[in-house]
DNA sequence: AATGAATGAGTATTCATTCAT
DNA sequence: AATGAATGAATACTCATTCAT
């Protein structure tokens, strides 16, 4: 699989009556919302008899779940493949940060599908999809702590909290490209993101006190020499 | 305004018959959410007909949106008010970002209504909650800016995008504690975070200089002595 | 309140709204059955929107309880009332049997509705109508237990019995009228009906008594002539 | 055919897909009701596809029909062979009162098939079972008139208002055991209702009067002998 | 005999908003 | 300011039955 084709994965475009389904609710739901589509309107698009569309799904909300999923999915196994590849702490970082964004900025509906439609319901927290954001988040969980664990990053700080604002940042700017109120380039806000994030957890003390050192030699030596 | 005093604001709270529908609606709103509260709710609980509403407030939305507004504009009120006051740039981003987290944390509900009930409508960004909204973020960037001004800040990085990064994670810390998943400690998470941020963005530059100032000298020395 | 007027009882007879609700669902639940019968053509044939008649009823179900009440209380009123003034047993019994009979076979239609409609329901017996039922049957037994008590009817039989079997014979005779099988002479019925109960009930041991006391005598007599 | 196999009648039970769809229709009929018991459900209880169910039967209806035929019919078929075997008319009698009340509280919830589903059903009075039902209670007719030329039943009271007032009692009774809100000893009440529809027959006048005559000539001789 | 996908009609209920009083 | 009756649009879901295979 290859990133360019995050929507067109092989094995479930088989165009089966089903993917025909998902497919107009897609449209339809990135279109006008959830609420706004009814049943009706995606199997008039189908060209099938409402009923039709409960011989696939059993709810409306499960083809919402579906379609999210058949977007998300993808990226996620796409995220735990390569980022198990990298080598870098940082590589990695950026890497999570640059996939995800890339995939909100360039399916602005989907996500706003995502935040503003699917997350607020009551079941949201027992669905599928919860749990392939859990999944999700935690890649980044884990590349944070094993920075930690190599000392690379500062362990005060919790990589939960860490997650929250990356992912909260990334929803934001998102946010933004989705409603229309900004165009984002991903890869400079991943590059910009990531920097804010490294230099943030970055280890100072210790490098800021070697080079400290390495000046002030510096300086004394250049002292004496002067003298 | 005290600070423990975020939802009495002196002057609204003469309870008019206005401030009785607020009133019965913020807490209607908080415990059972916007669509689940109808209008004929608030009626019954202030105890007047359901037309009388209509004479107070032109719409179902436009409660809601007064409802938000009572509760964050004495925060933001208070935010611009203290932050003007503060000298150190990191004194006044740990401020902006406490304050947010503490109102969110504490009034999880009404987190819960801005973020997944207001936000998503239709006309929200052109609502008055919207400009609220504005405004706050917009002190944090100018902090952010002075900051970068001030060359205590690495200004490669998009002020913008500092703010989404704070507010987006401000926001899935309190969405996580509005949905019962996390309890917060505002104290402590602005700490973490303020951290995290500042870090992240102070300028590194310095030090280089001054290694870059030690290394001139250094040969400058040199040059005498080969003279 | 008179015999005559069974379904035009004075009060409620106002022609508020709510009265036009209950009497065009009266004609159209008699003419097509409950099931049949839509909440839509209910407020058309009252000349109201659909969402009016949710304003006097809770629900469709209550309409057809409220129906069926206005039909029957007036009966088990008037049954109540009037058995009370009665002095024989057996006039009482002639009474209650003749009435429900007339009240099932004038309004077939109505005692369709209860017998086929309303009993089957899930709440039926949680219901109001059940209530008004048990009141009536109650003032049966009642009536049989007297003659059991005043010596009049055998006591070997359980009154409960009598009742089920007076009611489900009204019912048979009623539902045959309801379903148009057969015509019925409620003043006829409700006289054969109350002989073949009172005569099954009556005791026989008084004849049975005389016929010992005789046999005694002859013996007695026989054993002063062998003597 | 023995009484205890009512449900088990040989011809039938071949296991024969159509049995088996007969079979899982009872227990699904019984258990939640002929409405809320779907085509589907059958099928994937026998475990074949919804549309094999037509090949066997013509539609939903006809299986409710058939599954209490099957339960009815050796009922019907027993009483008619058993009742023509017996002699006396209160013997006949009896034993059908008892035949019908022993089915009806031994299999509540065909009992209640019947009177709820089946009956209110519009083609009702053309179907098999109405046919059934007729075939029955003519027995009991039979018996009665047989009784009334006999002159040991009174001729006044029409045979089919007696047929009305037992098969509507038993009903009730049963309607009692079926709804969970009675226990029934069925021999107690079948003896109990037998004496009541018995002793409401016979023919009272005349035996009275033999017998007061009777007793009346035994008294002038005792009177004479006595003198 | 069997499959099983497709049909498509049918409906109770809610509620923000209005307006005559 | 208040009333409160009236509006009326809007929609997910079920299921007996058919039919091409």
């Amino acid at each position: 699989m290859v990133v360019g084709e995050l929507n067109s994965p092989g094995g479930s475009s088989r165009n089966t009556r089903r993917e025909q389904i998902l497919a107009a609710a897609r449209t339809l739901f990135a279109g006008s919302g959830y609420d706004q589509t009814s049943i009706s309107d995606i199997a008039t698009a189908v060209g099938v008899a409402d009923g039709a569309i409960y011989k696939h799904f059993t709810s409306k909300r499960e083809i919402l779940y579906e379609v999210i999923r058949e977007f998300y999915e993808p990226v996620i196994d796409m995220a735990a493949t390569n980022v198990e590849g990298m080598s870098g702490i940082r590589e990695r970082l950026r890497y999570l940060i640059w996939l995800q964004l890339r995939a909100f900025t360039e399916q602005p509906e989907l996500c706003r599908l995502i935040i503003a439609e699917a997350r607020p319901m009551e079941d949201y927290y027992e669905s599928r999809i919860a749990d392939l954001n859990r999944r999700y988040t935690t890649l980044l969980v884990e590349v944070v702590e094993d920075g930690q664990r190599a000392g690379e990053f500062n362990d005060d700080i919790d990589a939960a909290m860490v997650r929250d604002v990356v992912y909260g940042g990334i929803e934001h700017v998102a946010w933004g490209a989705a409603t229309g109120r900004r165009s984002v380039d991903a890869t400079r806000v991943a590059d910009s993101l990531t920097s804010l994030i490294c230099n943030g957890l970055e280890r100072r003390t210790d490098r800021d006190g070697l080079l400290a050192d390495a000046v002030d030699r510096l300086e004394h030596v250049a002292d004496r020499l002067e003298r």
